[in-house]
This record gives structure tokens, sequence and C-alpha cells, in this order.
DNA sequence: CTTACATCCTGATTGC
DNA sequence: TGCAATCAGGATGTAA
């Protein structure tokens, strides 16, 4: 489940893999993704130099020459991978739907069973103007993102912390995982509303926000299931994490079970004993 | 305005 | 053993 760690891997690698390279083919195999991939895609494509990889909250931003812009999301299942004109790469995976060649005969690879994720090009101009980025709240990373910022957004919300965490308006980045792992280390249950996290809480949390993020980035990321980075690789902080998906496991800290329970329809993980 | 919940989708896992 | 039901979840749209 890509979150920004994940996204934020991949762009480091696509940064020393990819940039500089200029876009020789592009074939659409399948544009039924969350947004509809342009199938001319290839019309506008062709030929523009992948300048710089960029990413905003858990957007990646490939931006090309001429001031276009490649805007992917992986939802759920995406992957993006790089894979070299090599022996052993094969291309036509299940669920392959956008394929890129590059002038040095590799390929970059958008897959995604799921098609919770979307790749859309974007005009020279036109990511100024997009409601999605609009609307983001700030990076997890950025000094506008603390205790006082927190605290000020949430008064008077009766929604769940964890909710608040994930809602990307109020911060970028955060999803499912990360959210209980920040709440688990900042000591304060999921469930808690909002409105009544005191102030020296909100201070654990936005430091536990950036210093969970940071170290995920440092593992390359999460992988339960099926993440993978541009090289194929899983991400290493699974064997780190110290409440999501351990249900019934022993917390770290206190060895009481950890608990599992349904907030807003996602799965959350806790310790009853070491978050009030 | 906030909050709650269904929806999209396929693969892995669980249950009988 | 095999098949069906369930679960997983990021973002969005709708309703209350």
């Amino acid at each position: 489940m890509p979150e920004l760690p994940e996204v934020e891997s991949l762009r480091r690698l696509l940064a020393r893999s990819v940039v500089g390279r200029t876009i020789v083919a592009a074939v659409v195999k399948e544009a039924r993704l969350r947004r509809i991939v342009a199938p001319d895609l290839a019309v506008t494509i062709i030929g523009r130099t992948i300048e710089a990889i960029g990413r905003r909250a858990k957007y990646l931003l490939i931006e090309l020459s001429g001031g276009y812009v490649l805007m992917v999301h992986l939802g759920m299942s995406g992957s993006l991978t790089h894979r070299g004109a090599a022996f052993g790469d094969p291309l036509n995976a299940r669920h392959d739907h956008v394929e890129l060649t590059l002038d040095d005969g590799s390929h970059l690879v958008y897959n995604d069973p799921r098609r919770f994720g979307l790749m859309v090009l974007l005009s020279p101009g036109e990511i100024e103007t997009l409601a999605e980025l609009k609307d983001l709240g700030p990076e997890p990373f950025a000094k506008e993102f603390n205790a006082d910022y927190l605290w000020r957004i949430s008064r008077g919300r009766k929604g769940a912390i964890k909710n608040l965490l994930m809602d990307q308006r109020i911060v970028a980045g955060v999803g499912n995982i990360y959210a209980s792992e920040i709440l688990f280390r900042a000591r304060v249950r999921p469930t808690r509303r909002a409105g009544r996290v005191t102030r020296v809480e909100f201070a654990r949390i936005a430091e536990k926000t950036a210093e969970v993020l940071r170290e995920a980035v440092g593992s390359r990321g999460t992988t339960i299931i099926s993440y993978r980075d541009s090289q194929g690789q899983p991400g290493g902080f699974a064997t780190k994490l110290r409440a999501y998906d351990r249900g019934g496991e022993p917390c770290l800290e206190c060895t009481t079970p950890i608990r599992q329970i349904v907030i807003g329809q996602r799965s959350s993980f806790y310790c009853p004993r070491c978050q009030k």
C-alpha cells in the first residue's frame, strides 16, 4: 500500500535511473484506471525527455521537457517498474497497463491489478490548477506541520484522530499503515476524537509523524503483500512495524496484546495499555 | 461545515 | 480438496 515513504523511495530510484532519458515509444494497453489514461498518450509524450522526478503527497510527478508532467498515483496496488533492456526483464506481465520505452531500450511500466491508481499527462501549467493537488495539506516534513497547526485545525472535530491523520487535506502522504504506527509512537489511541487530543499530544504526533516517515523512507518503504519499488524490490520497513499488522501479538513496550479494530472502514492497530 | 459510508477492483486468505 | 465468501484499502462521491 503505497504511502509517502513508498512513493518517495520510488522517486529517488527513478531520479537516478531515468532522468535524462528520452521517451521513444508509449503504449496504453488498459486506459481504465481511476482516471482514464489518454489513449493517445504517445502523440504528446514521444520525444520528450524526463527532466526530473518530483513528489507531492502520494503523487509521483515525472517532469518532462516542454513543461509537461506525467502524474502517477499508485493507488493500492500500483507499481512503476524500470525494466532494463537486460536479459530476464520481461515485458507484458499481467496488469501492465502503460509501457513507456526509453532511448536506451529500457522500459518504464505502470502495472496495477486493482486499477485504483492513475496516470495522467498534464499540459504545461495545468498542475497549478489541479484540485487534487491544490487541496492537499502540508508535507509532513514541512515546518508548518506542527503541534500548533494540528491543534488549530482539529478544534471541534469529532472524528477519530486516526482519520484526521489520513485526511490528505490535513497532512499529505499518511495512509493506513503509518497512521497506526505514528499514533503508537505518540501513545495516543487512534479512536480518540481529534478535538480531544491535547496540545502536548499533538506535539508528539507531529514529531512522530516526521520520525516514522523518515525512518520508513530510510528502509525504502513497507511491503505487506504487494508493494515493489522500481527495481522490483520490496521495502524493508515491515519488520520495524510496532503496531500495524500485529493484532494479538505482544506490545513491544509492555507485552499487552495489540488490539485490532476498524476505524472508518480501515483496520487499525493499537496497544490498549500504552495508548490512552 | 463535518462526518459516515458505499464504491471502484483483483488477489490473497479464510471458512466451510 | 475445492470453491465461495471475505478482506485488503486510496480517493472520491453522495447523503445526512
